[in-house]
DNA sequence: TGTACATCAGTGAACGCGCGTTCACTGATGTAC
DNA sequence: TGTACATCAGTGAACGCGCGTTCACTGATGTAC
């Protein structure tokens, strides 16, 4: 099977060229599963030009997948931020907990790639600027519990790492462990976060 | 740097080298980071033998890293039992939970191979057969603490299902993200067993 | 209006490297007769 | 007690493959004069 030629960009279009990587290297890795599985090769296959046509738009592989990472972050957060909808604190967690789930568990190799990675991998270069700042919300809406006699009273900053904890262990855990006998996923939840919310109330 | 020849086993003594194989493939799986930075050239050079020796003992290098693998299993799983020395069932849990952090802490790469892999990948196969075995204890320690009206009436499985995601959330993360501003181990671990154990009494 | 030149957006072919694995062989040691 | 043979525990050299990347080149398009 002859791979079909991409027609040349016209002059001052080049970035479309870009555009293409950029979308097809995103498929491919949800596709193939990791990050090493993508290969330079696979990539100009599939946007139908050749590999040096990469380094035109990107410094080195490196580079390219950063981008892609950085691009899911983006979305990532964006689907988290979406609930945000009422103004009940402790709604709003757990709006963002069953939300952060969700999107792992449809979105699982863009979330392995950005939470499941080794210490000075991608995630970890894509997130060193932006989690803590993107987790504050989580942070003021916990303190919000805090002030409404819905959480006990411990630093919000510790408390919202123990959330996080918790939901992405369940994410991670289902994920790489597909054939476990999870419960299922609203029992999870409801447990995790039931037995956090009317804990105060006692 | 000539490398240094291992002398030849005598005969019946074969399987000494498959020992050495193993802990060589174990050492440099710590040092290297992963299984796939640990080429079978680095494990021979550590060893001192010739690359086809490993195909004596071993049917590939996947059954030879499962091995390694499966033997981190059993280390780990003997870690997490060795804390049991206590009828509070709920002290076992909070004794578990940290022992587990602790192993997660002290031996990241093992850890990550057998807890944040790939779906298909070595740990699902290593744990598939013994993983929900292994987990009956908590199961055990948390029907108990159900019982003695030390946490809420729900499916103990479904509970411990969600403690091994609080506690593999906050492994992996700390593993995955060192440079996190974490709070104190301590005082996440209180939090998250803190509202699980109190919250019965409400 | 023509033409020399610069620039853009790529291509084609190759390079070097490391990898897991295999093939044919070797030398020491045990065993049968 | 000697000797032919089988087996064990490896070695040395090579193979094929896929990978990221580079080098020299090409053709179309714009621009200066």
């Amino acid at each position: 099977m002859k791979k079909r030629a991409r027609p040349r960009a016209k002059r001052g279009e080049g970035v479309k060229l870009r555009q293409e990587i950029l979308e097809a290297a995103d498929r491919l890795l949800l596709e193939a599963g990791s990050e090493s599985a993508v290969s330079i090769q696979s990539i100009t296959d599939a946007v139908g030009c050749t590999p040096p046509a990469i380094y035109l738009h990107f410094a080195d592989k490196d580079a390219l997948m950063f981008e892609v990472c950085a691009r899911h972050f983006l979305r990532f957060v964006s689907a988290l931020e979406a609930t945000d909808d009422t103004d009940d604190p402790l709604e709003v967690l757990k709006a963002r907990g069953r939300a952060y789930v969700e999107y792992g568990l449809q979105n699982p190799e863009p979330y392995r790639i950005l939470f499941m990675q080794k210490p000075g991998g991608l995630a970890a270069r894509t997130m060193a600027n932006s989690a803590v700042e993107s987790f504050a919300p989580l942070t003021r809406a916990i303190a919000k519990c805090i002030e409404q006699g819905l959480l006990l009273d411990r630093d919000p900053f510790a408390i919202s790492c123990v959330m996080w904890a918790s939901i992405h262990g369940l994410t991670s855990l289902m994920i790489s462990n597909p054939d476990y006998p999870w419960p299922p996923l609203d029992d999870l939840l409801e447990i995790g976060f039931g037995v956090t919310a009317r804990k105060a109330s006692a």
